[in-house]
DNA sequence: CTCCGGTTTGACGCGGCGTCAAAGTCAAGC
DNA sequence: GCTTGACTTTGACGCCGCGTCAAACCGGAG
C-alpha cells in the first residue's frame, strides 16, 4: 500500500490529479482509512491509471474514459467510440493544417507589403434570405450605380423601413465580362405586399437569397474605384488558403451609399461562396 | 448605428461574444449610452470585428489578438509573434499526427485480439536516480532470479528502510545474448556509508541510472513465465507509433517478490527508453 | 512531546465564451 | 397617454482538467 505521494512519485503524475480522479470516481484508492481520509494505492492500481492516460493521450476526455472502462461496455461499443474519436482527429488535422496556412500566408503578406494585411477575410455561414430584387444585365458599371442609386432611394421611400434589410448586389457574370449580368436589391425582413417598380417600369421580383455554409466575407470602406484592392485581397487570400470560387458573389451595402450628398464612403461587406480547391 | 442585436446579425456572431470583446477591451462600441449603457456599433466596425476573428481563427489568444491590434506595435513584433504561431501549429501537428497514429493503433489491435489491448504504453519522463547495484553477467534466467531474490532479502535486512527505493534491474544486453549482462539493485533514496555485499563476496556499487526523458512504460502483473507477453506489447506499441529502443530497458518491482511463499504474483514496470523511428 | 514532512478538504483560477435570470428600454399599436 | 413584446443591460454559473495556494490535520522519528 502507497500512500499518494509515493503513488504519485511512482506514477510520476501529481497528487492533485490522484485526487481529482478519486473525486470525479475514475480511479480510486484501494483502501481510504475512514479515521483520517488517507487514501492508500496498490501496485495494481498502476495499471489502471496507466489504462486512463493512455486513453486520455488518445484526445478522449475523462469521461468518456470512464465509459470505456466500465466493465458493461462492449468491444463493438468501444470500436464505435475510437472510431469516432479517429474522424473527429482526422477533422481536426485538416483544420490544424488550414490554419497553418493561414499563418504562412499573412506571413508572406507581411514580407510582401511590409505590414499586416489591409483586408481580412474571414469564413461564416450565411442563411438564406428572402430578397426583393430586379436582375438585368448593364452595360457599364455607371449604368449600374445609376439603378443601385435609384433603388436605394424607392425603398426609402416605399417600404416600410422594419421590412427593409440591407441593399444587396448579386453578380451572376464574371468581372471581366463586357455585359454585367447583376441582381439588385435587398433583403426582406418580413413578407410585405407592395409592389416596387422602378421609374423605367421594371418591377422587383420577390426571390431568395440562396444559404451557403462557406461564404468568404471581407469589410470595404472607401470610395468605389477602390474596390479593385479588396477583390484582390480576397483572391490572393483563396489563393493562399486552397479555396475557388463556388456560386455569385454578392455585395452587402452596410452603411447605405448615396444618403448625404458629402458622403462618399460606403461600407460594404463582400461575399463569395467557396469551396476547397480540388 | 446598430444596436447590439442587428449588428450582431450583420457580423454574425453571438451578442454575448461583442459584450465579451467589450469587456476585455478587444473592441469596445463606438458609442455607450450612459443613461441606459445600450451599446451602439458602427459599420466600420465591423472591420475591426473581422481582423480580430480573422487573427483568432490563426489560433491565437484573445491576449495575443489585442497585442497585434496595439497600434504601437512594430511589424517586426507581429512577424516574431506570427512566426511563434507557426512554429506552436508545426509542432502540435506533429502531436495530432501521433494521436492519430495511436488511436489507428488501439483499433487495429481491437480487430485483431477481439478486446482491448491487455497492456497500456504510456510514455513518461524520468529523473535521473541514485543507483546501488550489482553489475555481471548471468549464464541463464535462473541464476539472475537467485541473484535478485538474495539482493532482495540482503538490502531488506542491511539498508535502512528510507534509503531504499524500488528494486531495480537494468538489461545492458539483449534478450537474445546467451550471456545476460545485468545490473541488478535499487534506488537510493538518500546516500549511506554502508558497504553492501552478496554472499559470494561482491560488493554493490553506487552508480547513477540516468534520466530519460521519453521513456515508455508499462505495468505488468502475473508469473514471470508471462512477461514475454508484456514485452510483445511494448514491442507492438513501438512498431505501430514509430518509436524505437534508444537505451538499456529496466524492470521496476513495485510489489517485492518473494516477500511471502505463497506469493506468486509479482508488479513492476518495464521501461524502455525511446526515440523517435527513423 | 516536538518536529517536519506528509495529507486532508476547500477554494480560486484558467479561456472563451454559452446560457440562464432579473431588471430596465425601445418603438409600435391602441 | 398605456400596454405589449422584442430588445438590452448587468450578473452569475458552467464548462474541462487539473495547477496552485491555504488552513488544518496526521505519521513516524528523535
Amino acid at each position: 500500500m502507497f500512500r499518494i505521494g509515493e503513488f504519485s512519485r511512482i506514477a510520476r503524475v501529481s497528487g492533485r490529479l490522484l485526487r481529482y480522479y478519486d473525486s470525479i470516481g475514475l480511479l480510486s484508492p484501494q483502501r481510504v482509512d475512514p479515521a483520517t481520509g488517507y487514501r492508500y494505492y496498490t501496485a495494481d492500481q498502476l495499471g489502471r491509471l496507466n489504462r486512463v492516460l493512455a486513453l486520455k493521450e488518445l484526445g478522449l476526455t475523462l469521461d468518456q474514459v470512464a465509459r470505456l472502462l466500465e466493465e458493461t461496455i462492449s468491444v463493438e461499443e468501444i470500436r464505435g467510440m475510437l472510431t469516432l474519436r479517429k474522424a473527429e482527429l482526422e477533422r481536426s488535422l485538416g483544420e490544424q493544417a488550414a490554419r497553418l496556412r493561414h499563418v504562412e500566408s499573412r506571413l508572406q503578406q507581411i514580407d510582401e507589403q511590409g505590414r499586416l494585411a489591409d483586408y481580412d477575410v474571414v469564413l461564416k455561414p450565411v442563411a438564406a434570405q428572402s430578397f426583393l430584387a430586379l436582375r438585368r444585365t448593364f452595360a457599364g458599371m455607371d449604368e449600374a450605380v445609376a439603378t443601385l442609386r435609384e433603388l436605394a432611394r424607392e425603398t426609402a421611400r416605399q417600404v416600410p423601413i422594419d421590412a427593409r434589410g440591407a441593399l444587396v448586389v448579386v453578380a451572376h457574370s464574371d468581372f471581366e465580362d463586357e455585359q454585367l449580368d447583376l441582381e439588385i436589391g435587398f433583403v426582406l425582413a418580413r413578407s410585405i405586399n407592395r409592389r416596387i417598380a422602378t421609374t423605367d417600369g421594371r418591377a422587383l421580383a420577390i426571390g431568395e437569397l440562396p444559404a451557403v455554409d462557406r461564404m468568404a466575407t471581407l469589410v470595404r470602406r472607401g470610395p468605389d474605384y477602390q474596390s479593385h484592392l479588396a477583390f484582390g485581397a480576397l483572391g490572393l487570400w483563396m489563393d493562399a488558403n486552397d479555396y475557388a470560387i463556388a456560386g455569385p458573389g454578392r455585395e452587402v451595402f452596410l452603411e447605405l451609399p448615396f444618403q448625404r450628398p458629402d458622403q462618399h464612403d460606403t461600407v460594404m461587406e463582400i461575399q463569395f461562396p467557396v469551396a476547397r480547391a480540388a
